[in-house]
DNA sequence: TTAGTTCCCGCAAATCCTTGTAACTATTGG
DNA sequence: CCAATAGTTACAAGGATTTGCGGGAACTAA
């Protein structure tokens, strides 16, 4: 209950009512280290709250990632979420292959972003970027996998 | 009807058997010089073979698309394809604001898969690379969107 | 307080895509 | 030519996420 007292009270600053709902959702992202899961998300939630719905946990995450509180990563074809932390900022490199992910320093990136930005005026979203790939585990044990 | 032949060839010296289905799912892809939405691709297939499931559409595109025959483009929330051109490589930007669709010279990213495969050994998924962002025309006009 | 408005939630249904299954079809080996 | 085999399909069901809707809770103004 440290990093996130600021981030609710900016988004009750912008009108948006912290329900317990949305606290709780905010609460366990919060908690963990890594990234969560939005459907163990939603199963943590129902611990405090039994009878909020997997809807409102999908809706949460959104609005938090558009408000830029929590970050989403797409692990496999699941959505997972984490909490943004302004002084680590970091992507993520998810493989292909065994779901493992890697995070990857913003500087990787910045360079592109600034020639997309120049040449084409295009803003890519880097805060929810994820690069899909074959990690360096999984390219040496797999049969088929580009040098 | 000219294109792809080649690739009908090698896929079938691969093993796999080029059903109707099979062949009409590439052909209506191939018929297009950008990308076709799933949806739209079965709703093609249809006209010529009432019978096909949307479930073989999906499984033939993925097919296609691991032996590199065509390339995916995430736009929206919804899968579009196209066929591959060897000698005319491109990236995705999608604006997702509008679902508006650029390509992207390889080159941009050239820098960065080297630096990815070289310092961590992570093989990034450039064929079917797409990035998100907002793109210059509804940055102008949308009021909220980053220098 | 009270009426009016806005926001949010639970519920249900819809969307897009994937997967399981049993039947069907081409191919292979006698 | 017939049976064994492997690859494919239609159909149906499932999974993850989103959306529509109506009720209800919270904020606002008077």
């Amino acid at each position: 209950m440290s990093g996130h007292a600021a981030a609710v009270a900016r988004l009750r600053a912008q009108g948006y009512r912290m329900t317990p709902q949305r606290l709780s959702v905010l609460d366990i992202v919060a908690g963990r280290s890594g990234h969560v899961g939005a459907d163990e998300v939603w199963r943590q939630v129902q611990a405090q709250h039994p009878y909020v719905d997997l809807a409102t946990v999908y809706r949460t995450l959104q609005l938090l990632k558009r408000e830029g509180v929590v970050t989403e990563v797409l692990i496999g074809n699941k959505l997972h979420f984490e909490l943004t932390d302004q002084h680590n900022r970091h992507h993520h490199m998810v493989c292909s292959h065994c779901d493992a992910v890697q995070t990857l320093s913003p500087a990787y990136l910045e360079e592109l972003n600034q020639r997309l930005l120049g040449e084409f005026g295009f803003a890519p979203d880097l805060g929810n970027f994820t690069i899909g790939g074959v990690c360096a585990q999984c390219r040496t044990t797999t049969p088929a996998a580009p040098a």
